[in-house]
RNA sequence: GCUCCCAUCGUCUAGUGGUCCAGGACGUGGCCCUCUCAAGGCCGAAACACGGGUUCGAGUCCCGUUGGGAGCACCA
């Protein structure tokens, strides 16, 4: 075959819709897999509802997803001498009129032949007036042949087209000396040599009468794809109202370029069994031939699964990268990677479907107070706990080095020593202490990645005040006043320690803050709480 | 209303006249694993819209019905 060129072509009226990031997909798809070349053409002819902005959007939207293009991208608007130049032709050649018809009159003439039951096309009523250029407000309209039938094969869609008859003389030029939009494709598409129109089939109205243009001006017509509308639930087109459909929401939700890229493919085409394609393998097996033609709606939940999948294969330094503007969101202040988050991330990408959500849970690394949800704070942050945790507390004193074995060894012992309780007695209050909530990583693995800034062993110890609210006085006779240490810490007032860990965490640590990720090393963080706590909860929260 | 398009599990789809009592994936139910939540593994429920043809044989071809969608501008 010739040169493929493919062409997308919006119009910056809004941000980058699902719907056209995917007709961007698939022209530049079947450009790269043919080796032929994608243009980018912004059409801008409607000059109230284009604005700059949006086209950055556009711009911005089509850079996020890695979507380039070999040329452009160019303005339609540009193009206006052009446009004026070929109907001027066509006017000389007779292939167009002019007519003089005001919109009344049209609109009139139209609903008369609407309320007969029938369907309106021009009636001709200027097509042999011969009206020259000062005939006063004119539009101008091709000269159909109306015996004639405007079809093509269609890449998609297979034979389509319709008789000329139906169609009728349209305009192709406002009486404000503008061209519209059939005219203005077709003249664009042909000089910027177009051999493939992808579009949605929303444009199949359109094609006929663009086979009329094109034979007008005696060219060849390129090949069309009208591929199927993506629709919402609702199954209608989408909407802007009900459906997330701009490209920008999906990344700031947290969405992976990769992952939008693979879901949409997947969005009316198939190949074979296979559901998960990376950007190589799509520009290598994309083909127009094996589109479906019936619409489709944009499953989320596909798009959730498909983008853990993308998060859990990406490398942890790059998880993190594009982790950090979430992070520093839930932060409220910019967080910096480390080791330790880098390997948090890792760690929560198999219980994440987006950044946004991943964020969430690692919130507990970030934030100074990490909020604790109340259901689990009530069910396992019981005053009962807190002898347990003591007991722990002292056991990991001696933990070193500081890994998931000797943690888990720690954790042993403890739970042995506190009368072979279960598991789950001790690891779900740890749990609730250290992260907020009763669902996180293992329980050993956890510990290892606690905030930047401060300590593992330091991190894992922040009881929050609604903790503290919820035990006894320390006068009762309950069991945990029975161990006055623990009684005397929750009773002290929790603040001092969190001023004293701020300050800790924006002291210029040694290894912790370094921008690269290099493997945590042991002495990481300051050396005032790099070696284990010296007095157990009291001092963890309060000794100097 | 008119024109055109479409029709396989809830969703995306495989299927191009026999190899389909219809396959995969997401979702969903159960079980296993287990310190929680996940992830993972195993098992299951779940569809050819309907009616006529054509044919030895139809999810696959034809017609109709129904349902859904899109388009019908001096917008793009």
């Amino acid at each position: 075959m010739a040169d493929i060129r493919t062409r997308f072509a919006p119009s910056p009226t809004g941000y980058l819709h699902l719907g056209s990031a995917r007709t961007a997909l698939y022209s530049w798809a079947y450009a790269r897999r043919h080796g032929g070349a994608c243009v980018l053409r912004i059409e801008d002819t409607d000059r109230a509802r284009s604005t700059l902005e949006s086209e950055r959007a556009l711009l911005s939207g089509l850079a996020w997803l890695g979507l380039d293009w070999d040329e452009g991208p160019v303005r339609q608007s540009e193009h206006g001498e052009r446009h004026a130049e070929v109907v001027e032709q066509l006017l000389e050649r007779g292939a167009a009129y002019r007519c003089s018809c005001s919109r009344e009159e049209l609109e009139e003439r139209r609903s008369q032949t609407l309320a007969q039951g029938r369907s309106w096309v021009y009636d001709g009523r200027c097509r042999e007036r011969n009206l020259s250029a000062d005939c006063g407000p004119h539009t101008v309209r091709l000269r159909l042949d109306l015996d004639s039938h405007l079809g093509w094969d269609d890449l998609v869609y297979g034979e389509s087209g319709q008789a000329a008859c139906e169609i009728g003389d349209m305009n192709i030029r406002r009486s404000d000396g503008h061209p519209l939009y059939n005219l203005a494709v077709v003249v664009d598409d042909s000089d910027m040599r177009i051999s493939h129109v992808i579009r949605g089939a929303d444009h199949l109205g359109n094609t006929a009468f663009q086979i009329a243009i094109y034979r007008a001006l005696e060219l060849e017509p390129p090949r069309f794809a009208h591929v199927p509308l993506i629709v919402g639930a609702s199954g209608k087109k989408l909407s802007k109202r009900r459906d997330p459909v701009s490209v920008e929401q999906f990344r700031d939700d947290g969405y992976l370029a990769d992952a939008l890229l693979n879901w949409l493919v997947r969005i009316g085409w198939s190949h074979g069994d296979q559901e998960v394609f990376s950007r190589d393998e799509i520009c290598a097996l994309f083909d127009l031939e094996t589109v479906n033609r019936a619409s489709a709606q944009a499953d989320p939940g596909k798009l959730d699964w498909l983008n853990q999948h993308y998060l859990k294969q990406l490398p942890a330094g790059e998880l993190l990268e594009q982790l950090l503007p979430f992070l520093t969101e839930v932060a409220g202040a910019e967080v910096k990677p480390t080791p330790e988050l880098a390997a948090l991330a890792q760690l929560l990408c198999e219980r994440s479907s987006t950044l946004r959500d991943m964020a969430g849970r690692a919130a507990f690394a970030v934030v100074e107070t990490p909020e604790r949800d109340s259901k689990a704070e009530k069910k396992f942050l019981k005053p009962t706990a807190l002898p347990i945790l003591e007991a722990l507390v002292q056991r990991l004193r001696r933990v070193d080095p500081w890994d998931e074995a000797q943690l888990e060894a720690a954790f042993e012992d403890v739970r042995a020593a506190q009368g072979d309780i279960g598991m789950g007695k001790l690891a779900q209050p740890v749990r609730v202490a250290v992260t907020g909530s009763s669902a996180s990583p293992g329980i050993y693995e956890t510990p290892a990645a606690p905030r930047p800034g401060s300590t593992r062993r330091s991190a894992y110890w922040a009881p929050s005040a609604a903790w503290r609210a919820s035990r006894p006085p320390p006068t009762a006779s309950a069991s945990p006043a029975s161990n006055p240490r623990a009684a005397r810490v929750v009773a002290r007032p929790a603040p001092t320690r969190f001023r004293r860990m701020a300050r800790l965490a924006s002291r210029p640590a040694t290894g912790v803050d370094r921008p690269g990720l290099a493997p945590a090393s042991g002495s990481a963080g300051s050396p005032a709480l790099s070696s284990p706590p010296a007095g157990g909860l009291r001092s963890l929260r309060f000794g100097k």
